[in-house]
DNA sequence: TCTTGATGATTCAATGTCGAACCATCCACA
DNA sequence: TGTGGATGGTTCGACATTGAATCATCAAGA
């Protein structure tokens, strides 16, 4: 098989499975009404404690105006709380309200278990490959000319 | 490491790597103005011919309320032709135009080199290993109880 | 102190996406 | 023949996402 038509069949299975991984996860996610953004977000405040906004967009790949939304509607919904930072009060940190926090670890064995169960087809050794090459991949197709910023 | 912590971590870096791939060819395509559901759908249609519009959805993974749409922008521009099959009255079969043809020539060979430039990062074992631990674990996903549909 | 450039957050318009309701058409079966 | 269920497509409302423009704040240097 030629070299281009190997690399995209490759690449094609690589966002497949990514797609439905991330269609289970957010299937099951849908009962609580959280979007994987919102779902992110929790999660990433829940492991890594509060964080600002732009740190929070590079956690889960998204704009800083999406951010903002997303903030807004967990905020909304009492799960999150933004203040200002007396320090520098051009950033807002985000902290999980006591609901957030209690519903992120609510949520989050069952999306670990999801995942878990998805992942278990494969082999410990084949889990580690899949990871490195996947990270590889990531660095190389961020150097190149189109890369996300 | 925990068996659940290693599954999330290498889950973690497929979306990431997919995200950042997906990311890579959007910007790629942005110039052309082609989203990357208009461009999944010109090469389905560049590489298998005419096809009906639930096809359509099923190889680029989206709703069919939404390919609809992305047909609707498609043909708005003149880059495909929809016409209502005369065997099966429900079914509208997508045919690129002449210009829609050209636009998918000229534009996908990029692309091509793009994925190929990326995915050179690793070897021919590596992309086959990548390849298929995709494979089994898209399926795997596909039979979780949250399976995308 | 003032200005300039950089940076984080917000706003806004445009668009993509989903899911559910709906319409048209076909098919199987009485 | 005709009726009911299945199926493909469309419409519509709700929301996510982006990118550009804007605002507020900070830091460095004249």
């Amino acid at each position: 098989m030629d070299e281009n038509s190997q690399s995209l069949k490759t690449y094609t299975k690589l966002i497949r499975a990514a797609e439905t991984a991330l269609s289970c996860t957010q299937k099951h996610l849908s009962p609580q009404d959280l979007t994987l953004s919102q779902f992110g977000v929790l999660e990433a405040l829940h492991h890594l404690g509060p964080l600002c906004q732009k740190e929070l967009g590079q956690k889960i790949l998204k704009s800083s105006g999406n951010i903002t939304t997303v903030i807004d509607n967990l905020e909304r919904r009492g799960l999150v709380r933004r203040e200002r930072s007396s320090v520098d009060r051009r950033y807002v940190t985000v902290k999980l309200s006591s609901t957030g926090a209690s519903l992120i670890q609510e949520v989050f064995p069952g999306v670990e278990n999801l995942i878990t169960e998805g992942l278990s087809c494969l082999s410990e050794l084949e889990q580690d490959i899949l990871a490195a090459s996947c990270k590889k991949l990531g660095r190389a197709m961020e150097e190149s000319p189109f890369s996300p910023k």
